[in-house]
DNA sequence: TATTGTTATACTCTATAACTATA
DNA sequence: TATAGTTATAGAGTATAACAATA
């Protein structure tokens, strides 16, 4: 990709590379203790996480999906795995009988705390440790502008809602 | 994870969300749109780009591997589909008859030239196009002190080389 | 008719272990 | 014995489409 790079200079080419390396490495790393700490994967702690992190602990299964997974029945079957596991509950919304609310357990509270420190330990270590002064603030800075223009632009071509959406 | 997190600040936690964030999105589109434009997967087309990117157009596959996939077998089943395709050729080395040297064929280098302008579209228009200036310079820095950091550390109980190597 | 969620199914990918062959 | 690679196999995860129920 050296010279039949049309359109990115070697040094916007090596910063796409760094970041994909980086991010990659840290969500392996991240993934592998989750797993051997807790039996999780990276997507099931981001799930209890999230419901963890909402007061009452408690989600729709659309507003869960939202970000996390690409396609309702992805959620489906890893809700299943949690309900399986004593992790969530799920129960018909009094509000509207179609809605899903799925509920972290005391279970799951206590294995995300659990899985926490460890978690964080491993991010300090590979993410933020190696930087310098100042590193934080601009990494911050540069990551929001681009996340803020990545939600403002759905993908292109981005499945706008519902089921079928085909390029025809 | 607002009031649960031991040991990282909320600026931390964001950026490490964003870093996350960033790189899923950008990776998602970029499969995305490989598929789409060249039936390949992100791995392949990394393959391919990495075997295009080389003097000769060719590769072992242990050096190959390195970096890309994290079993021995992972590579040989993508190597599988890629050659099935018409885009490598395997054969093995006369160097050392263990090895076998991964090739790209015409055909492989064009679909490397076919897919390559739409990637970098991409990546220019999700990554590069939405920062500020100096913001690449920033990014480059910080990522690469990472990096090199992460390359220097191997995961913690990383697997050092060969075989088997359990936490029992 | 549109929305919420589940299920059935098929497929892709990954990883471990066993195996072959060469050094 | 160690290294290079393949194969068999099994498991995890994903996505599409068909479906049921409620709004």
């Amino acid at each position: 990709m050296s010279d039949a790079t049309p359109g990115l200079t070697p040094e916007e080419l090596g910063a796409y590379f760094a970041l994909v390396e980086v991010s990659n490495v840290l969500q392996y790393a991240v993934d592998a203790h989750l797993r051997a700490e807790g039996d999780l994967s990276y997507l099931q702690f981001q799930i209890l996480a999230r419901l963890t992190d909402t007061t009452g602990g408690r989600l729709r299964m659309t507003d869960l999906a939202d970000g996390l997974v690409h396609s309702r029945s992805g959620l489906t079957y890893q809700a299943g795995l949690l309900d399986a596991r004593g992790l969530i509950t799920r129960s018909p919304s009094p509000d509207d009988e179609r809605s899903v609310l799925v509920t972290v357990t005391d279970a799951g509270r206590a294995l995300v705390a659990r899985v926490l420190p460890g978690h964080v330990a491993d991010v300090r270590r590979l993410l933020f440790d190696p930087m310098a002064e100042g590193d934080l603030a601009a990494l911050s800075e540069v990551l929001g502008r681009v996340r803020q223009h990545m939600r403002a632009t759905p993908p292109r071509s981005a499945k706008p809602r519902a089921k079928g959406r085909r390029k025809s």
